[in-house]
RNA sequence: GGCCCGAUGGCGGAGUGGUGACGCGCCGGACUGCAAAUCCGUUUACGCCGGUUCGAUUCCGGCUCGGGCCUCCA
């Protein structure tokens, strides 16, 4: 019997080619990663979380995997239009207006925000997070090295002219002719795709972040950001290029033709040209009730699920369970079903833990072929689905030494990112934010049960256990904890 | 109008040309004073109509329904 001595080989689905790859790095032994990440103007909502909890299992699959991996976040805090027509207000500017706070202050406060989210789903910290407003200078840099051969200035700003790049929108799968011209038109727009790379301060108007450029004091374009900073921190090209799947079709496609104008390039027809070998995007968290959108105004926050009473790993199992390119539908019930996954799993884990004790140890060979499996799985794209259920598998293995079960675990976890190795069941009871009875008040109440239990008066032991309920706690006798709270 | 995607059991969600993943729920059992928690076991599926095939949920075509993008969004 030979155990299957080569690891499985890493394939990815590639959305430029719109199909599966293996993963050929462009340097050997490493994996250089960037992901487009928030814009701070406002918080982020858990559809937008999902990107990140992605981005975070390609990250821990290619270390598990071997590479040396460098990857990179940014973080857009200028230039992001409120539409695509070039004409809309900025993101930045607009939340600063309607709170009246600096631009900056904004900035910061919702960056931390998205930071915040970030720990809670025990997403790893990338080697950099780049800042838009840090690269300023480069962009401009960027901008004056393709204006000659790629853009045109217009009284609004500096615009790119896609027809000077080959293949524009072959991301997209989109025609680059015709349009509805439902959007709005900026006048002398050589073509409806063409896209602002620096926008102008209109004259008489002073923006609170505005810089000098050849071409007048004004901001940077979104798109012009993303290919300035990937390509500064990774080098052109890079092996892969994260994002949400609405940037399949605009953002993604000008920052490729931005590159393509940048290393003098033309067709696509060689990877290398895009700026990155693979492009991959996630699908949508969608709700029934209309999808997660901000500009409809309520949206689901990541703190909204844990004053209600989910950990946020629960909600990071949720992710887990569907394949990254599938669309995930969210309920509070599915959210409850990953929740009570999460706590079997923790409780199986710990068990495991106290009887391994603290020798280190190894998976013998018995593990081999789930370990194997496990990695086919991952390595299919990501199929973390069925990732889980090979840890599942492990986790209910009886009669295996459990320092090695442990050990294969750790593994395992490493990729899916759980933290399974330090969480407990009462790391898991989260307080629901609406509950007013203390934890000291339980714990009387509980003590005084245990009494009438004891006389065996049950008519009293049952009306304590029913006033608790009452309060949104759960009596679980022959649960370790003893209680839970209940979720509504 | 244009481009694209999907349709799996109560819910979520993998996967496959032929032995019906998995999770949660339900049901049964163990445990419990009774419950809950936990553990064990069990149940239900592949939108409709054709075609290819020895055989299709899986491939092809059509239909119906749903969704996304084309306008800010991960």
């Amino acid at each position: 019997m030979t155990e299957t001595p080569s690891a499985t080989p890493l394939t990815l689905y590639n959305s430029l080619t719109r199909s599966l790859e293996p993963f050929v790095p462009v340097h050997s032994g490493e994996a250089r990663v960037y992901s487009c990440g928030p814009t701070v103007y406002n918080y982020p909502h858990i559809g937008n979380m999902r990107a990140y909890v992605f981005a975070d299992v390609l990250g821990r699959t290619l270390s598990f995997k071997g590479y040396k991996l460098t990857h990179v976040i940014n973080i857009t805090d200028v230039g992001h239009l409120t539409d695509d027509a070039d004409a809309g207000e900025d993101k930045m500017e607009r939340m600063a207006a309607v709170q009246k706070q600096s631009i900056w202050d904004i900035a910061e406060h919702y960056k931390q925000a998205y930071w915040a989210d970030i720990r809670a789903l025990n997403i790893r910290q990338p080697a950099q997070w780049t800042i838009a407003t840090d690269y300023v200078p480069q962009m401009v840099a960027f901008a004056q090295s393709i204006a000659e051969k790629h853009c045109y200035e217009l009284d609004s700003g500096l615009y790119f002219d896609v027809s000077t790049v080959a293949d524009y929108g072959r991301l997209a799968r989109a025609a680059t002719e015709e349009g509805e011209g439902r959007i709005e038109q900026v006048d002398g727009k050589r073509h409806q795709a063409d896209f602002a790379i620096w926008r102008k301060t209109p004259a008489g108007e002073t923006r609170q972040m505005e810089w000098d450029s050849p071409w007048g004091r004004g901001a940077p374009g979104w798109h012009l950001e993303c290919s300035v900073m990937s390509g500064e921190v990774l080098g052109f090209p890079f092996d892969i290029h994260t994002g949400g799947i609405d940037h399949r079709e605009i953002h993604h496609p000008n920052e490729i033709a931005q590159n393509q104008a940048r290393c003098c390039t033309n067709g696509l027809d060689v990877a290398e040209n895009s700026g990155a070998k693979v492009w991959m995007h996630n699908n949508f968290l969608v709700e029934r009730s209309g999808k997660m959108s901000k500009s409809s105004g309520e949206f689901l926050r990541l703190q909204l699920l844990i004053d209600k009473g989910y950990h946020p790993l629960a909600y990071r199992l949720m992710c887990l369970q569907a394949h990254y390119r599938s669309e995930l539908e969210f309920s509070w019930e599915g959210l409850g079903a990953a929740l009570t996954r999460l706590k079997r799993m923790v409780m199986g884990v710990a068990q495991v833990r106290e009887r391994a004790g603290e020798a280190e140890a190894v998976p013998g060979p018995r593990f081999g072929p789930f370990l194997d499996r496990f990695e086919a799985a991952i390595s299919d794209d990501l199929n973390t689905a069925v990732a889980l259920t090979v840890f599942d598998e492990v986790l209910a293995l009886k009669k295996v030494d459990a320092g090695e079960k442990l050990a294969a675990l750790a593994q395992m976890d490493a990729v899916l990112g759980l933290g399974l190795l330090t969480l407990d069941r009462g790391t898991l009871r989260l307080r629901p934010k609406g509950v007013a009875i203390t934890e000291g008040e339980i714990e009387a109440t509980l003590a005084a049960r245990k009494e009438a239990r004891a006389a065996k008066d049950f008519a009293r032991s049952d009306a304590l256990r029913d006033e608790l309920a009452a309060q949104g706690v759960e009596v679980m006798d022959g649960d370790p904890l003893g209680w839970d709270w209940k979720l509504g």
